[in-house]
DNA sequence: ATGGACCTTCCAGTACAGGGGAAGGTCAAG
DNA sequence: CTTGACCTTCCCCTGTACTGGAAGGTCCAT
């Protein structure tokens, strides 16, 4: 399979594709008599794996890892039982600031809604902020 | 005062002083004798607008807009308003979107827990992702 | 044999908000 | 007079995940 094909298949682009082999995320591929890069069918699975964990918020690097463990050999699913907790508490402290930095910006905005905005001038920068 | 001096009170570094002038933010101030940047008070003003605007989750491009807007000599009330307004709007899409990449994330670990390891084979990549 | 689609490598840039460090100038104290 | 703290400009680097484009090679049909 070409790269072109493998993209389309896959639903990325031939340049993230050399992307992902430089990143060590793809094994470089076998090559044709004509030096286009020819993979195997696997790549497609692995692809799909990395999409699947993009979509699941983990990093580059974090597939990396995993698929790494899983090119030494050994099963990777406690490691990504083990991301995926971490993931989780990422996204929990990540949603509690958010929502934290919400409040704060919507009462700002209650504050700037009941003014004004004839009372404004220019000479200090705005106190609402 | 000197750069360094207005970076402590500030809380930033002179880097970020540096940065910040050439990014538009801080107008460029007076000079010694010297060459050394002479700030005048007012300079600290404006970095705590500045540091307001950021934990607002601002950007540095929304944060000139609003003091080009003053420095005119225009009050910008109304623009710092929508700005506001525009950034709730942000900040709830950002929330629900990553709530919902919580519940994936949950299943995907709740599913991972309950499943002995032993019945993980290397072969495939990992069936959780 | 030639056109066009596809492929190759390599270099550079995107957005964000600065940080690191070199080479050199300034200023006050000792 | 020299030391040390502070300042100047300059350019490159950080991390994330790609994207764009140039110059050139390959393959297949016409």
């Amino acid at each position: 399979m070409r790269i072109g094909e493998l993209a389309q298949v896959s639903g990325t682009t031939t340049k993230t594709l050399r992307f992902y082999e430089e990143a060590g995320l793809l094994p470089a591929p076998e090559r044709t008599a004509g030096g286009y890069r020819d993979y195997a069918p696997e790549a497609l699975a692995r692809l799909d794996f990395i999409r699947r964990s993009r979509t699941a918020g983990l990093t580059l690097a974090q597939i990396r890892e995993v698929l790494d463990i899983r090119d030494a050999g050994v099963a990777p699913c406690q490691h990504v039982q083990d991301l995926l907790e971490t993931r989780l508490g990422d996204l929990d402290r990540q949603i509690a600031d958010l929502q934290a930095l919400r409040h704060t910006v919507a009462r700002l905005r209650d504050d700037a809604a009941t003014v004004d905005p004839a009372n404004c001038d220019a000479t200090t920068v705005c106190r609402y902020l």
